[in-house]
DNA sequence: ATGACATCCTGTGGATGA
């Protein structure tokens, strides 16, 4: 099985761009991040013409999660249990955003996440983010403490770049998000509880990135970061055959074509379980 | 560099991203 995570930056804006990728690059399971759409506004029927099931979740224009299968979608799970709830205004009741969605496909447990950004240190967007991941690193644990043969899948944008050699230049990000101790602190807990980065291996750094700004001619100077990651439960990791950041997919594309996303695809593939 | 770029909205500048 192939399987593969990519923050699409809106569904609508790329989705020819997605399909197109998913044909080529054999991919049997995608899961997106940053769709920017409500689940009314995702656009299913391309990624149907193809075979693909789609499940999604899209309150309004941010975030937005969505897994699309080719080899079964089941028991899809808005959310996960403890998610942390968010409100921007003072004035609007939190709730969960639309940053997690689980499936089972093809006997895998897919997690489709979007962690939250943090903004910056003194936001409380940053303590929402590490609440966040605190939460999922103990409902996590508690799916393998269930069944530990479990083949899980933790797939998407992490926001958190876990090593110095994981950003183009360490000291660009002193006193900024995606690097700080308490980050790091958080994605080594999903380490601690059996959920191992499955592509490093195969990606090794300095220099190996799955995200470049859009300014600044990012892409070109190869300044990025390594902050999206699919993190496998020992059942999972140990299948994983292949792994690769497509890095093509972020390349500028010629006039007129559909421009790309920030981020890179990830790609693994397992072995039959 | 409160920048640049890109995406979204019952838009025409603000929120969000990292």
């Amino acid at each position: 099985m192939r399987l593969a995570t990519w923050n699409v930056n809106s569904i609508r804006t790329r989705v020819d761009r997605v399909v197109d990728w998913l044909g080529r690059a054999d991919v049997d399971v995608l899961a997106m991040q940053e769709t920017k759409c409500t689940d009314a506004q995702f656009p299913t029927m391309p990624f149907a013409a193809l075979g693909y099931e789609v499940a999604h979740v899209g309150l309004n224009q941010w975030n937005g999660v969505a897994i699309a299968s080719r080899v079964g979608l089941e028991n899809i799970e808005v959310g996960f249990e403890g998610q942390p709830t968010w409100s921007g205004k003072p004035d609007v009741e939190a709730a969960a955003e639309a940053r997690a969605l689980g499936a089972t496909c093809g006997g895998v447990r897919v997690w489709s996440l979007y962690v939250p950004n943090g903004r910056t240190l003194e936001d409380p967007h940053y303590r929402y983010k590490l609440e966040w991941l605190a939460a999922l690193r103990d409902t996590a644990a508690g799916w393998l403490r269930d069944d530990p043969a479990l083949p899980i899948a933790l797939v998407g944008d992490w926001n958190i770049a876990p090593q110095d050699d994981d950003v183009w230049d360490i000291t660009a990000f002193e006193g900024r998000t995606h690097v700080s101790e308490a980050e790091r602190a958080a994605f080594d807990a999903m380490t601690e509880a059996q959920f191992t980065d499955v592509v490093r291996p195969f990606t090794p750094g300095p220099g190996v990135y799955t995200y470049w700004d859009y300014t600044r001619l990012a892409f070109q100077k190869r300044r990025g970061m390594r902050i999206d990651f699919i993190l496998g439960s020992p059942a999972l990791a140990e299948r994983v055959t292949h792994a690769e950041i497509v890095k093509d997919e972020r390349r500028p594309g010629k006039k007129g074509s559909i421009a790309p996303s920030d981020h890179a695809p990830v790609l693994v593939e397992l072995a039959d379980g």
